[in-house]
DNA sequence: TCCCTTTGGTAAAACATTTTACCGGTGCGA
DNA sequence: TCGCACCGGTAAAATGTTTTACCAAAGGGA
């Protein structure tokens, strides 16, 4: 019980090499060893049961083998579908390549403290990955340019140089307008992400508007109203839309949850969601085939956003030659077709 | 840039006192150090921009300052409102108190690999959560009796002592019970989770229909289905459940998920939840809410949970003094009566 | 036979801290 | 005046690795 742990001395004098033969052997590179000492080194640690000691390993190479999942203060963030996915997918990858995850939340005292910065000079962290940015996290600018192992997961940027992976919110937006379009439907409201601080929410809003207005249907200004992608805000927006005109025939959500909070809105009037006014989401979170009527929605694969986001940050840790190839990736979507939208003409019909 | 970052000694070289001074300094213990010097040595560090490495303070007294939440290899864990839930209140708490969290999966090669155990002989973790644990995870037999630092979050265990916080599940068992009795309903089906693998699911199910038992309403053991706690095995539980009794008026399901798949279930033989059938859930995940009706459900405070699990191990591991107090701790729960119950009288009045 | 290269391995420095034991000086009681 | 406690501080050991530079022996070509 209180018998010290063996290291990585006492491996070596149970062989009877040097302590740097164990640990060439530990590390697998250099093919310099015998296979001869090379199994009596693996006996021994057997034997003693020997783990290397992490913290000791990252001293002399300042490497901690371990990434950091920021997010922002919202309340209780890692509770969020949304995060909670892009979480998975950075796992994945990460645990397949050898690294560990630490979570981290930007809590006011934390930014204040420029914490993010100490985790890395700290050792603690080899790189960060950052979720749910915005433009008022003005205190990435001390990553602009800078050659720290950062990577922004479903933002872009245009104020600061950073690298970063998104899903493809101006398809996404294409996608929504032409669904709509193609069944029909002419006046249209659309409940828009805080476009004022997300950039992606910009693009979706912009792409989606552009398109309709490609195809003919000019959206009023005042049949856009932005939310704050939770719920509550969904079912104010599409309140406000509904009430500035009667007559819509569809809504498209910038977010699931908001468009659920359309169907609220939508009920409040008496009229039925997916019948009287037909609504796409985006995102395709679980509730949103649970839904009655199961929404209509484009999938955004936030698994994939976070996979690939790790992979991008581990090619730049691991060959420290800065950044090469683009800054910004993008990740594909598709349509979910379910039985939140119907044709024009049968709306009509009833 | 290619500066060297400093280190404990520069700053103690620029005072002009030991490095040993500097390290009474910055661990604020010790009220040995004049103020003076304590000055001088802390505008040292100011001016030379010094931070201690996590890493290289962990070596001496094998502390981490980190604790380790592992999950089980479920599809996409993090990404489950459950787990996010209580991983924000553990997170709460260890930062609070200083520590951080380390992320872990327990796959199969890692249970083989016993890394559960290599993470605290590694040092890179002070203590373990453990959240989603089932009789199945046979290797916690690993801490069995043994004073390791693990609490395993919201189950509990006869065969093996360890230290757990979790709902209070019986409570909730007998509230789900009294509501439905009270409501007027005789005629129960019960969708159970996963019983033979899950204490607390066992605790919950026993406690429901032992209450209605007291209160003279005897629930026949073919109205007691098992799921596995997602709305899929809830809908096909509640078909089952439909089937063997056309003329149930009530269901309580183990957990939410499985309750909205009991929704589909009475919609798909021309009923309606919420009027037709009564509807219980239980832990009040955010769907809950915006379903249509709006799910009754028993309210499982997971936050509080992980709030009160994480000081539970932070207790332990601080004050090394081994097990005082219970094994198992209980946080309270509370009936969220919402839209998907209602009296007897007024299903049999339509 | 001499010199060079390769093979298999080692000694020692470096990494950045905590902690223990100790030390010189001062003030005070006996 | 001696001895002791206390104050402010220090030297050195300990923590467990990686990595660099070096070395001895063996083999091969000239």
């Amino acid at each position: 019980m209180a018998t010290r742990r063996a290291n990585i001395r006492d491996v070596a004098k149970a062989s009877g090499v040097s302590l740097t033969t164990v640990s060439l052997v530990l590390n697998k590179q250099d093919h310099r060893i015998s296979e001869g000492t090379r199994q009596r080194v693996l006996a021994a640690m057997e034997s003693l049961q020997y783990t290397p000691s992490r913290l000791a390993r990252g001293l002399p190479n300042r490497r901690a083998n371990t990434l950091a999942v920021l997010v922002p203060a919202l309340q209780h963030a890692f509770a969020d579908v949304y995060f909670g996915q892009i979480i998975s997918g950075i796992y994945e990858v990460a645990a397949d390549r050898g690294y560990r995850i630490l979570l981290e939340v930007a809590r006011p005292s934390y930014v204040k403290r420029k914490e993010y910065l100490t985790l890395l000079d700290d050792c603690s962290v080899d790189g960060i990955l950052f979720l749910g940015a915005t433009d008022e996290h003005t205190w990435l600018a001390d990553f602009h340019a800078s050659n720290r192992p950062l990577v922004v997961v479903n933002n872009t940027f245009e104020q600061w140089e950073l690298n970063s992976v998104v899903c493809d919110y101006a398809e996404a937006g294409r996608i929504a307008a032409n669904h709509l379009y193609e069944l029909g439907h002419r006046r249209i409201g659309h409940i828009a992400g805080p476009a004022d601080v997300v950039a992606t929410s910009r693009e979706l809003s912009e792409t989606f508007l552009q398109r309709l207005r490609e195809r003919g249907v000019w959206v009023d200004d005042r049949l856009v109203v932005d939310g704050q992608f939770q719920v509550e805000t969904g079912r104010l927006a599409a309140d406000e839309l509904l009430a500035r005109d009667p007559e819509l025939t569809a809504i498209f959500a910038a977010n699931d949850k908001m468009a659920l909070g359309a169907y609220q809105a939508v009920r409040a009037i008496g009229k039925r969601p997916g019948e009287d006014v037909s609504i796409v989401g985006c995102d395709d979170i679980p509730p949103a085939a649970l839904a009655d009527p199961a929404l209509t929605t484009i999938r955004m694969n936030f698994l994939r956003v976070g996979e690939t986001a790790c992979a991008k940050l581990l090619d730049h840790i691991e060959s420290r030659n800065g950044k090469e190839g683009a800054l910004a990736e993008r990740v594909g979507v598709e349509l979910v077709e379910r039985d939140s939208c119907v044709p024009l003409a049968s709306a009509a019909s009833r």
